[in-house]
DNA sequence: AGCACGCCGACT
DNA sequence: GTCGGCGTGCTC
């Protein structure tokens, strides 16, 4: 017997099957979707076996040395999942298989996260002779039972129970057990509104494969979600709800136990990786029905799958951004189409490929346009910032510390949002302007009052404040911050009294602190919760009866053809947190571009006016949706070196690309990053059939070089 | 990826 | 004359 193995290094240079010899003792256990152990040059590698052929081949092949599982890791769908994956995204398939796995199964030497073992005890009935009484009482203890754990038998001593095993009454066994447990609760099924009623109708009688859920914030998507997966469930097919990163994992997974019990299984970032394990394993048994989680969890190992929802599907965080490049929309149609099921995407402020596509037909449009409780959308007022600069307090304006005030005294709570994106702390010179830059990453280091450093944000670089400007030597260096912190500052300033919790990367680096500070600010234990993007996305608080927005524009300033798309999402977002229950919510932008139809068309709530503005631009610039983008990166610590093989591909892409518009080289936007330099070429393109060609050809190229790195991304989120 | 092999410069 | 630089090639 021979096998084609694919091992586990992520390098084009060995994308291809290794044919090894399977001693006869191994034979057996031998599948496709197993892992294997084989030598491979002068080390031991782990690979996953991809082919079976019964002929020997030559016999000067190496052998097998171990066989790694006994049940197979990638089925038959996944396998050929990932090799579309590859092709789809250049990658080495390695990458596509290793992504789709926790990391106990990734084939990759040295991952050491094992089954956990219980020890129980059996009893043997027919064994039993004469007992003692303490004995008679031990054996009461099993009732019914055929078996108890060591936990359930706690009380016993480990002597006393030694001498039943003895005696052949009782038998000691090891047996696995997940380290999640479930409680099937009472399963409460919501009533629908009549709005969510004629949506679920629409879908559940509709032939399409593909459908778009346009519903405004607070519009109960999730219960659409529900009903619609318990009707799959009914039909005996299963399915995967997809969220975006950390933050709503928690809470979505918590309403779907209550619905749906322990047929569930969650994937979120802070459970261990013994955890994901144990459910990936659930899961692939057939133990579990649905599956909830990140972006990874579209590849839960469930068959039979009857619907797969992408909530929030504007999300950015459904594209990977390191190889393997997938998109989880992508793959959620392509597993959908493999088991004749269905996708569901929904979103208050849906991608415009998305809402393009539902205009066209391609994907099933869904609406719902009111909220469940019968409440208005809340007001947005905008304040113009050039004009309120002049009476405002820090970065307060009147009109918003009023509200503010207000907001305090009736003892209801708001959310402020320091739309961070696009600049942060820095620190400058008065004199000059000179701003401390990473000297590995050329980028803006951020100023941390909190140890008084500067960090770059990409990696992790960190120095003290100069006391002079090195530029002009001066001694002008100024915190021109506008961190969370500074808000924070200013509002403990204003408002002596109040309880603020501030939320943004540094507060939230402890795994599940995010969660507490959610929870604590549920409970009322603050009446100001004070964030970056993060306090924008989905949460549910009744008591928030105000939202402000402290500068509603720096997303628009960002050097991206999305900046604004951005901004509408992120303030459409933000504003939705307001008045979810009784209460009327108010909701203030401050803007230095109030007449900007991004920062308008979110104050009016008309994603679709929105739609049709953005629309107008993209086609102009030649942007997605009318033109799709590949973003081509040429990496080489010598800078030169990288500019020459820019340039070189750019000959390349002239002279093959020919339907084909061509950008640059230009300098990456993150030019210099841990001392390799990057220069960019943008493809912008309709229809260019030669284009996987093409790539694959350099790819194959570049992989045989040790010096420069040629990184492709379709369809990048940034460029 | 990780390492051997091999071909050119500057050193005891 | 050698030591070591890193460009090139190979791994069943």
């Amino acid at each position: 017997m021979t096998v084609g193995v694919l091992v586990e290094i992520a390098n084009k240079n060995v994308d291809k099957l290794f044919d090894y010899k399977v001693p006869r003792t191994l034979e057996k256990e031998i599948q496709v979707g197993v892992r294997v152990q084989v030598p491979f040059a002068y080390r031991t590698l782990e690979g996953f076996v991809l082919e079976i052929k019964e002929d020997d081949l030559e016999s000067s092949l190496k052998e097998v040395i171990q066989v790694i599982d006994q049940d197979i890791v990638l089925n038959q769908e996944l396998l050929e999942l990932g090799k579309i994956m590859a092709k789809e995204t250049l990658s080495p398939l390695i990458s596509c298989y290793q992504v789709m796995l926790p990391k106990a199964l990734k084939a990759k030497e040295g991952t050491s996260v094992t089954k956990k073992y219980e020890t129980v005890y059996v009893l043997h009935r027919e064994h039993i002779t004469s007992l003692t009484k303490k004995q008679e009482e031990i054996i009461a203890l099993f009732g019914e039972k055929e078996s108890l754990s060591r936990k359930e038998l706690k009380e016993i001593s480990l002597a006393r129970l030694n001498v039943l095993v003895e005696k052949g009454i009782l038998e000691e066994k090891k047996q696995e057990v997940y380290r999640l447990q479930y409680s099937s609760s009472s399963l409460v099924v919501p009533t629908l509104t009549k709005d969510q009623e004629m949506v679920v109708q629409h879908f559940l009688k509709s032939d399409e494969s593909t459908f778009l859920l346009y519903g405004v914030t607070g519009s109960g998507k999730t219960e659409v979600y529900m009903e619609l997966i318990a009707k799959t469930l009914e039909q005996g097919k299963k399915s995967i709800v997809l969220v975006p990163e950390i933050s709503l994992t928690p809470q979505m997974v918590k309403r779907f136990q209550v619905r749906f019990g322990n047929r569930i299984a969650a994937f979120h970032s802070s459970l261990s990786e013994g955890e994901k394990y144990d459910e990936w394993r659930r899961i692939a048994r057939g133990e579990v029905d649905i599956v909830i989680g990140a972006r990874s969890a579209v590849f839960a190992p469930l068959s039979n799958l009857g619907l797969i929802v992408v909530d929030e599907e504007h999300s950015d965080s459904y594209k990977q951004e390191n190889v393997p490049r997938y998109d989880a929309r992508r793959i959620a149609l392509l597993r959908a189409k493999h088991y004749g099921g269905k996708v569901l995407f929904g979103s208050a402020t849906p991608t415009l490929e998305s809402y393009a596509r539902a205009r066209k037909g391609r994907y099933q449009l869904l609406e719902l346009p009111h909220r469940v409780n019968g409440q208005a959308l809340p007001k947005v007022e905008l304040i113009d910032m050039n004009q309120e600069i002049k009476y405002a307090k820090g970065h307060f304006s009147k009109p918003l510390l009023q509200e503010i005030e207000t907001c305090l005294k009736n003892k209801e709570q708001m959310i402020l949002l320091l739309n961070r994106r696009g600049y942060s702390s820095v620190v400058s010179c008065r004199n000059c302007g000179h701003v401390e830059k990473c000297p590995h990453c050329d980028i803006t280091l951020t100023y941390h009052k909190s140890n008084q450093m500067l960090r770059c944000h990409y990696c992790g670089y960190a120095t003290s404040v100069p006391s002079i400007c090195p530029e002009c030597h001066q001694e002008s260096l100024k915190d021109l911050g506008c961190g969370t912190e500074k808000i924070e500052e200013e509002l403990k300033g204003f408002f002596p009294e109040s309880r603020i919790l501030r939320m943004d990367v540094d507060t939230m680096s402890r795994k599940g602190a995010h969660e507490r500070m959610i929870e604590s600010f549920q409970k009322g234990e603050a009446d100001i919760l004070l964030g970056t993007q993060m306090v924008a996305k989905g949460l549910d608080f009744s008591n928030v009866t105000l939202v402000g927005v402290i500068n509603a524009d720096t997303s628009l300033m960002i050097p991206d053809f999305r900046s604004s798309e951005v901004t509408f999402d992120l303030l459409s977002q933000v504003a939705g947190r307001a008045g979810r229950s009784e209460k009327q919510g108010r909701v203030y932008f401050q803007t230095y571009n109030k007449d900007h139809y991004a920062i308008l068309c979110s104050k009016e709530n008309n994603y679709l006016k929105f739609y049709q503005e953005e629309m107008k631009i993209r086609k102009m610039m030649k942007y997605p949706p009318y033109y799709y983008l590949v973003s081509c990166n040429l990496a080489c610590k010598d800078q030169q070196k990288a500019l020459l093989e820019a340039k070189k591909c750019e000959k390349v892409f002239q002279k093959y690309l020919t339907n084909t518009i061509l950008l640059g080289p230009a300098p990456a936007s993150i030019f210099k990053k841990q001392n390799i330099y990057r220069y960019q070429l943008i493809l912008k393109y309709q229809y260019q059939d030669n284009l996987y060609e093409v790539l694959g050809k350099l790819v194959d190229y570049y992989a045989t070089n040790h010096a420069v790195t040629l990184e492709i991304d379709f369809n990048p989120l940034h460029l």
